[in-house]
DNA sequence: GGTGAGCGA
């Protein structure tokens, strides 16, 4: 019973999709005259376009490496990374992924969110701001006495 | 040994 299929993973992992239907504003909004609710126009559904990617849904066994090369594809990757727990080491299931551009990163959205990796379906979305280390700004100088 | 939504050392 070698239950490895990448199907049966991929139709788990569809159905328990958090956030990931965003194909269907298809032909919902094709010219329609109807008054969409504005409460949205200060308030996107998504983060705001960033370099940083947050890719989420991925395998145990996926690596910063099988990251890289998969995003890789698709723009030039400054920077990836595979969160992994740091006492079990274990990978958590998501990453995140740093393109040289914005363009690069949308692309790499569009083009792998949705996408099979490792045998199951990840999500790729623009990652959120985060707070700055609270280092190197207020480096200790050491007291030049 | 290893969860299955989520935002990193």
């Amino acid at each position: 019973m070698a239950m490895r299929a990448a199907a049966t993973q991929a139709a788990v992992a569809s159905f328990a999709a958090p956030r990931g239907v965003r194909a269907l504003y298809s032909s919902l909004t094709s010219g329609f005259p109807f008054n969409l609710p504005q409460t949205q126009t200060e308030k996107p559904p998504q983060a705001e376009p960033s370099t940083n990617l947050f890719v989420s849904g991925l395998s145990k066994r996926t690596t910063t490496e099988g990251l890289r090369d998969a995003f890789a594809k698709f723009g030039e990757v400054l920077h990836a990374k595979v969160v992994t727990d740091r006492v079990s080491g274990y990978s958590k299931g998501y990453g995140f992924v740093r393109y040289a551009t914005l363009e690069e990163a949308a692309a790499g959205i569009k083009g792998m969110d949705g996408q099979f990796l490792d045998g199951w379906v990840i999500f790729a979305e623009y990652a959120r701001p985060r707070p700055p280390p609270p280092s190197l700004n207020d480096a200790p100088t050491y007291n030049q006495s």
